[in-house]
DNA sequence: CCAAAAGTGTTGCTCGTACACCCATGA
DNA sequence: TCATGGGTGTACGAGCAACACTTTTGG
């Protein structure tokens, strides 16, 4: 079993799954190796979980209180790298994530905590039924609080690497419900990116890009035009892009060396 | 210490030195922590090694008689990934590479070796002294031999990122002498894309970049025109795209909680 | 009728791609 | 003089950025 860096974007809102696309077995299998253990570093997998909400792109820390650090866990022998990062999340946040993907393993030799840290980054549905924007939680990204220096960088290496895949990924899919309208796809393109961005020019790109499909529905809500409603497609072809294709079966894995 | 995703990629051709840039301390801290070590699972490291011949990419094999598999090793203990990295290949293939780049960590349970692998993509110049092309080595990337499909993988993967970075970065560079003709670099180009590219138009593109300089010096080599040769800029301002600050000092380190 | 958000087209520029011929040299 | 690789320019189309006004609704 191997980790996906990236997954299926088709957006899990659709049938009500999550996008994360996990493989298909999770077993523990004995370690069948030489009984020589070497002592090896110690290893711990942080996650960086994003979510917008009113327009703003918040962070979640670890959900003890006024604990400013990232979502952390040294995970057990025989659990993948994967199940970490969802595990980190749902013990220590309490959310399930809508999208996770590895971003880069670090070695710190001089702390006294893991000597090598594996980064991931998540993507999570602000309104989604868990405690959100709970300030103990969750940290406007524009404003990050006081924090160990690496759990800063950490942050904002996920955001430059999130930033350019709303360019070229489905990825900003799952920072929404399962019907949107345009405008509230717009904002969360502004709130990740940070900047706004031309209305007119949103407006007939992303339908080009021929991933979405209009519900038929219109939403009424204030004294102003009613919006149309969008679902992502099910079957677009996207994200191919840079996707490698860590997926094996255990025969072929056996056959490792 | 922390490792760089990607690195400074001002040509080392240039001065000589390598164009890997290293955290300037490398020192071992001792392991400050509780005494309470939990098992963890096992780690290793492999490297994929390409290089450029006679217009051809190659991949480095482990130098072992006839194994084919990836370079590798388990690190030792308080031993940063990237040295890992670089010493899997000296002491492995006998090559000490100009550009070193972490791909990826998969976890694998199936195997009865180490359990997390951190994947590296090198690169390193043909013709600079070391036993290059020894066929039990290195293997032509466009005809791999047999191998675990672990590896195969990995390098399907390394390929599949080394690819696009031609065309934002400057990393060509480290598959070439420290100058070169435009039809030089134009063969790594198309040896590492797999594809022809047209000459006039890569011969546009490439010095509008604005990386390149002219040495001055023509090169005269058989019955046809001598071929201007170029060198790369020193101070040139690319690369700072999508590359991570993984920049610390050593007291902003000991902050991490 | 007013406020507020939804929705809609055109123009200019930049960049990528396709494409064919002359130049300098050594043998 | 010929074979060989070095070197050059143009024209078309795609895609992106800039830019302002009309529409529909609730109050």
């Amino acid at each position: 079993v191997i980790d996906n860096e990236k997954r299926i974007m088709t957006p899990g809102s659709l049938a009500g799954q999550r996008g994360t696309k996990r493989s298909p077995t999770m077993d523990v299998s004995p370690d069948s190796g030489d009984p020589l253990v070497k002592p090896m570093p110690r290893v711990d997998v942080r996650v960086v979980l994003f979510t917008v909400d009113a327009g703003r792109l918040f962070v979640a820390f670890d959900e003890q209180p006024n604990c400013r650090a990232l979502p952390r866990r040294c995970p057990e022998q025989a659990e993948s790298l994967d199940t970490a990062g969802t595990r980190i999340l749902i013990d220590h946040v309490g959310i399930a994530e809508r999208y996770l993907e590895q971003l880069y393993s670090i070695s710190h030799t001089h702390t006294s905590e893991g000597q090598w840290t594996v980064t991931y980054l998540a993507l999570a549905l602000a309104c989604d039924g868990a405690p959100l924007l709970d300030p103990a939680v969750w940290a406007h990204a524009r404003n990050l609080p006081e924090m160990n220096p690496v759990d800063r960088k950490i942050i904002d290496y996920a955001l430059l690497r999130l930033r350019p895949k709303l360019g070229y990924t489905t990825i900003a899919f799952h920072l929404l419900p399962p019907s949107f309208s345009l405008s509230e796809l717009q904002i969360v393109y502004e709130a990740v990116l940070g900047q706004e961005i031309d209305k007119r020019n949103f407006r007939r790109k992303i339908p080009a890009a021929g991933v979405l499909e209009a519900t038929g529905i219109t939403r009424r809500e204030g004294s102003h035009r009613p919006a149309r409603l969008y679902r992502f497609r099910a079957g677009h072809d996207a994200e191919t892009y840079l996707t490698p294709g860590w997926a094996f079966d255990s025969e072929q894995e056996a056959a490792n060396s």
